[in-house]
DNA sequence: GAAATATGACACCAATTGGTGTCGTTATTA
DNA sequence: TAATAACGACACCAATTGGTGTCATATTTC
């Protein structure tokens, strides 16, 4: 029955800077508690704790408790539905339609 | 130097499902003018007129006006940073990872 | 056992977002 | 030329977002 989370649209999750820098702390790491990830910004702990919420919604990161802390893993797989969608766009900047693109910048 | 425009986060443009759904109508349709845009959605003029003003600003799509009309194409290039950006990630879900992950997991 | 740490759960707030409706202008068309 | 169509530019609004600070609780550590 693929009981999946992912209760919260990929697009949206990833389109913040702060999470999208999250997910890149979390691919280097492996596994990282909270106020380690907390450490690499200038805001809060309540405010990364929120974007790792809003990750973990669109199932790109994983949490689990050990001990008093809460520590997050990547999840990529996610991903794989943005990848998917580009890949049709993909033949629109090919080389055909980048000249055209100049003819209209050059106007 | 490279005049560009993309003044805004491909991301974030990329994030709103009314703007992902006008990309795919320019892809299939080559170009076409605010009125029939407006005409695939239930929102009023204003709102598509303001998703695509967010697309143009990122870059995503080039406007020309003919006659009373204003008509847009699509520009699929600045979805290449994405892609490069989510090409980073695919190593993580991929097959042999996962079970070296498992490995480490496991000691 | 007392102090410090790591976190969740709130309440709260300003700015942004995504939508509306209206008005004025420029092109078409009857 | 008079009506209509397409649009830009606003003003406006509710909901969401991204941040803050505080308090309570569970876990370590001294």
């Amino acid at each position: 029955m693929s009981g999946k989370h992912q209760e919260r649209d990929v697009y949206a999750a990833v389109a913040d800077p702060t999470r999208r820098k999250l997910l890149r702390l979390l691919a280097d790491a492996e596994e990282l508690p909270l106020y380690e990830l907390t450490a690499q910004f200038q805001m809060g702990r309540t405010a990364v704790s929120k974007h790792l919420a809003v990750l973990k919604e669109a199932g790109l990161v994983v949490d689990r408790k050990v001990g008093r802390e809460t520590r997050f893993r990547l999840n990529a797989a996610p991903l794989k539905e943005i990848k998917d969608w580009i890949a049709f766009y993909e033949k629109f900047w090919t080389e055909r339609v980048s000249v055209l693109k100049k003819m209209l910048e050059e106007e």
